[in-house]
DNA sequence: ACTACCCTAACATTATTATGCGGTTGGCTA
DNA sequence: TAGCCAACCGCATAATAATGTTAGGGTAGT
C-alpha cells in the first residue's frame, strides 16, 4: 500500500509498484485524476482505477469511464463500504456510488432518446438536406435529383427558413445536431 | 406487495396498484421484460424499475437502460441484498450486479473511443473549424480570432487539404462524422 | 545553417451561395 | 370549384467562398 501526492510521475510509480488497485483522486495538484487515469492505461490497460471525487459532477464522470476507470466512487463513502468497492474493483466488478450510477444511466439513455424535432420537411427537402450534407454542390443536387438548379435554390432556401438558418454549413451542423441524417 | 405472471395488463395494473419499485423480469411468456418496461415508462416515467435476469447479456442490458430501467441485478443476488438494491432504487439509486456494471461501463467507454483520426490539425486550424460548425461566415471568424479575413482564408484551405474536402459544408459534416468538434 | 512547420497576410480571379421576386402545374380538400 | 400548397422553373444581384500564388516572422529540431 503506498500513497502518492501527485501524479507528475504516476507511469514509473505505476511500473515500480505494480498495483492491483489504483485508487485516484480526480481533484489533485499538478497533473489532475483523469490525465493521470489516461496515462496509467497507456501503459498498463489491467489495473483496476478507482476514482474518487467530492463531487458527483457530469462532466468528470463521463471522462472518467470513457477513459477506462473501473468504478466511481464518491470520497464521504465510508471506510468499510470502500474496502468492499476496493475488493469488487479487484475481482472484476465496477463499484459506483448510487448516486453516480445513476448519472451514468441517465447520460446513456440520453445518447439514444435525442432524436430532436422533426422541421417538418417535406420528402423532397430532405433528400436536398441530404446531398447538401454529403457535400453536393447545388449544380450537383440539380443533377442528381434531375430538376433545375434554380428549384435546388427553391428547396434550399424553404430548407433555410424551417431549420432557423442562413447557410449550408449551418444546415449541415444541424442536421447532424438533430440527426435529420 | 403484488405479483404477476405477465406484462400483457401492465398498464392496468401500474394504474391500479401505483407501486413505489417494480422488479421486472426480463424473460417472460407473452409481453418481454423490454417491452413491459418501455409500455411502463409511457405512461409513469417516475416508477423505479429493477430489472431481473439470469444472464447478463448485453444486448438486453443495452435496451434496458437506454428505456430507462432504474437498475439491472441478477436473479442470483441474495436475498438480503436483493433489499438493499430494492431499497436503493427507492431513494433515487442504481444498482446493478457488479457484472452489469463493469458491462456498462465497457459499453460506454467503446461508444466514445471511436474517435476516428486525428487529421494533423494544428490548435488555429481546430479553433477555425469549430467556428465553421458553428455556422461563422470567414468575416465572422476573422474578428472573432482577430486576425485578417485572408489569414483565415488560409487556415481554411489547410483545413481542407487535410481532411481532404473543398467545401465548407464538407468540413463541417467530417467534422461531426470523426467528432473532431 | 538548414529544414520544416505554423501563423500570419495580401492580391486576384472564378465559382458558388444567398436572397428576392415572379411564375406554372398538378394534387388535395373545404 | 375555388383555394392552398408542394414542387417545379427562371432571372437578377450582391455577398461569400474557393483556389492559386507569394511572402515575412516565429519556433523547433538536426
Amino acid at each position: 500500500m503506498s500513497a502518492f501526492k501527485n501524479c507528475n510521475n504516476v507511469e514509473d510509480e505505476v511500473r515500480a509498484f505494480k498495483p492491483d488497485v489504483i485508487l485516484m483522486d480526480i481533484d489533485m495538484p499538478g497533473t489532475n485524476g483523469i490525465e493521470g487515469l489516461k496515462r496509467i492505461r497507456e501503459i498498463d490497460t489491467d489495473v483496476k482505477i478507482l476514482m474518487l471525487t467530492v463531487f458527483d459532477d457530469n462532466k468528470n464522470v463521463f471522462d472518467a469511464i470513457s477513459n477506462g476507470a473501473n468504478g466511481y466512487v464518491l470520497k464521504k463513502t465510508p471506510p468499510a463500504r470502500l474496502l468492499e468497492y476496493i475488493q469488487e474493483a479487484q475481482t472484476g466488478g465496477a463499484p459506483m456510488t448510487s448516486s453516480i450510477a445513476t448519472q451514468v444511466l441517465r447520460m446513456f439513455s440520453s445518447l439514444n432518446n435525442e432524436k430532436g424535432e422533426d422541421y417538418d420537411l417535406s420528402e423532397r427537402e430532405k433528400q436536398v438536406l441530404q446531398l447538401l450534407v454529403n457535400g453536393y454542390s447545388y449544380k450537383m443536387i440539380a443533377s442528381e435529383m434531375f430538376i433545375a438548379i434554380d428549384t435546388v435554390r427553391s428547396h434550399i432556401k424553404k430548407i433555410y427558413e424551417k431549420l432557423h438558418v442562413n447557410s449550408k454549413s449551418e444546415a449541415v451542423a444541424k442536421a447532424f445536431r438533430n440527426k435529420i441524417v
